[in-house]
DNA sequence: AATCACATTCAAACCGCTTTGAATGGCTTC
DNA sequence: GAAGCCATTCAAAGCGGTTTGAATGTGATT
């Protein structure tokens, strides 16, 4: 059932029908209902094909990934973020299309998206220190929007990221407030720029009650159970071992824990210790009451966020360079505790 | 630059600048290289758009992603699974579409997927027991692939699945060679269809020797480190415990040994286990060598096959019902050894 | 020299919708 | 009663490709 036969059948133009349903004003409300009941009633869904070339428009919004031919590493919040993204999508009528690509060939991919008309928009994942997307989407003039931000980009952007450096300012303050004073940080690889800011955020609130931080306590690794559990062990082996340790995510915390355990102490007697906690659906922070002390913002929340956001660039209900910033709650957890004497 | 623009720069016509670049043998090999060249120089790229619609294939294939209103569960292998079919979709020309959708209106949402003619195809997720999905797919004519199988499907239908049976046999087999004979199973909720065949697998190895599984250690759960933890603790109070445990993924896995370490016992020595790893890129079996033994099976790689297959459909390279078993390799690790006396 | 087969090329229709610009007809207004 | 206005409706021209069926030119065949 196409349009044709839709306005032959109810004896109108395809014009007319075209825009009973569409809401153009120009319609007789009569006409309009008759031409709803028929669609209705012959389930009538216009060609999704059709309408992007009439209209130019994709009505999809691409996501890049890129796949790098080395580490073969798959963002572990990328799912939660696509989830929120998708709801939005969905409920706005846009497709949500998904671009895997090797690391070395994006730009390409970009190019290619927009010469062949494919998406509307995209959303940048995962951005990097000087990040060079944020240029070559910039000079392409494909409407964007940056899941985090990019230390010294040049072009201003938009973005939906979450208040990292207060989040791990905040985490400090709460651990120094307990009497804690040796803390450390087991952050995520300082290539990544959310890595960079809470490093940032760490420091100032140290800094802020006049403590310098000690880099032997301040680790930049790959966010894994392993590497939690591997520099876990080796904190704790120093000879002034921190009294808590604040950890880039819920799955480093696992290590971390499993590394105090190990040494027969006890997380939040004898080692506090305060995660981030994206709110993986699959990785949740305890059931009921939460096994961590974390510092919480909705991975799938930001997904919504920035959906939103370039539906909203793309349709000019908002204006150019658009910023959104999430902040973290803090969780009180079963982690932390009064600094041991 | 459209194909019109090209075509006049050339001095031809449209059909022959279209022909040449998609191969026609009636096209003279002079005139295609220098159509070729020029759609280089120029940068042409035909406009996905125009051709979907001349076409009437969408060149896209879609996931459909059902998110529980209730659960909120985004289903961890996804990512990795989406990564491999990605790569498969990249190379052939094929777009990657989600569609995030309540899980209430899933039909409804291939409904429009046909009707608009937004995809070519789908491939299913998590299939259960007597899903309807494939009926569903069947009788509107969509092709698709299962990743996974439904067991009770009425009509034959395509898929990949890895030899879960066949794995958590071995797995068992494996233990019971080592001395054990009180051995776990630490399931997935059995609801979901790759579950039943694990325990199947598990308890076809057991009576093989003529031992039966007592159902106080057989548990059937959510997979979360949590769960894996609780379980664990209780399978290990009990009077007689289990010398050796198989649990369905890499995250209970680590709630497990969690739990083993509480009790204050060694993993590998006091307590076998042995995990199902589908090899998430975000969540490693260990960097160099494995920490647990366990059944091994790429998700990322069923990906690959299930899009590869899907293709095939599609063009017609392959026959209908197509099935494909990817079997499980045994990794040995630290996490199991001899049953202690 | 006429006929034919073959290799190339092209004009035009088509895919299914949107959108422009014109047409229709009823109702006011002068 | 003519002119003007407004509310509706429509025919036709896109959008940018693919594809059908016809046209053209060439050399071989008779």
């Amino acid at each position: 059932m196409n349009l044709k036969e839709l306005a032959r059948k109810l004896d109108l133009s395809p014009t007319t029908v075209s825009r009973a349903l569409n809401g153009y004003p120009e319609v007789n409300e009569a006409t309009r209902e008759r031409v709803a009941a028929a669609a209705k009633r012959y389930n009538y869904k216009p060609n999704t094909r059709a309408i992007r070339l009439a209209t130019g428009r994709a009505m999809a919004m691409g996501h890049v990934i890129p796949v790098a031919t080395r580490h073969e590493i798959v963002n572990p919040v990328f799912a939660d973020f696509i989830a929120g993204a998708g709801e939005v999508y969905s409920r706005n009528g846009y497709d949500m299309l998904l671009s895997v690509v090797p690391d070395d060939s994006e730009e390409r991919a970009y190019r290619e998206l927009k010469s062949r008309g494919t998406v509307d928009g995209v959303i940048v994942h995962a951005p990097r220190m000087n990040d060079p997307r944020i240029a070559l989407l910039t000079e392409m003039q494909i409407p964007f929007v940056v899941h985090g931000r990019a230390t010294g980009a040049a072009h201003p952007y938009s973005w939906v990221d979450v208040n990292n450096r207060r989040a791990f300012q905040r985490a400090t303050e709460f651990l120094l407030d307990l009497g804690h004073r040796r803390i450390g940080l087991m952050n995520g690889l300082e290539f990544m720029d959310f890595a960079i800011r809470r490093r940032k955020g760490f420091e100032e609130a140290l800094a802020a009650r006049g403590l310098t931080p000690d880099p032997a306590i301040m680790v930049s690794e790959e966010m894994t159970e392993s590497a939690g559990y591997r520099v876990g062990l080796a904190m704790l082996a120093l000879p002034q071992r921190p009294t808590a340790i604040i950890a880039s995510s819920m799955i480093m915390g696992l290590g971390l824990r499993r590394a105090i355990e190990e040494r027969g102490l006890r997380m939040g007697r004898d080692v506090s210790v305060i995660i981030h906690d994206d709110e993986l659906s699959y990785m949740r922070n305890g059931d009921d009451l939460p096994i961590f002390t974390a510092t919480r913002s909705s991975v799938r929340e930001a997904g919504r966020q920035a959906a939103d956001m370039l539906i909203g660039l793309i349709t000019g209900r908002l204006a150019s360079p658009c910023e959104m910033l999430l902040e973290a709650e803090l969780i009180i957890g079963q982690s932390t505790g009064p600094c041991p004497h």
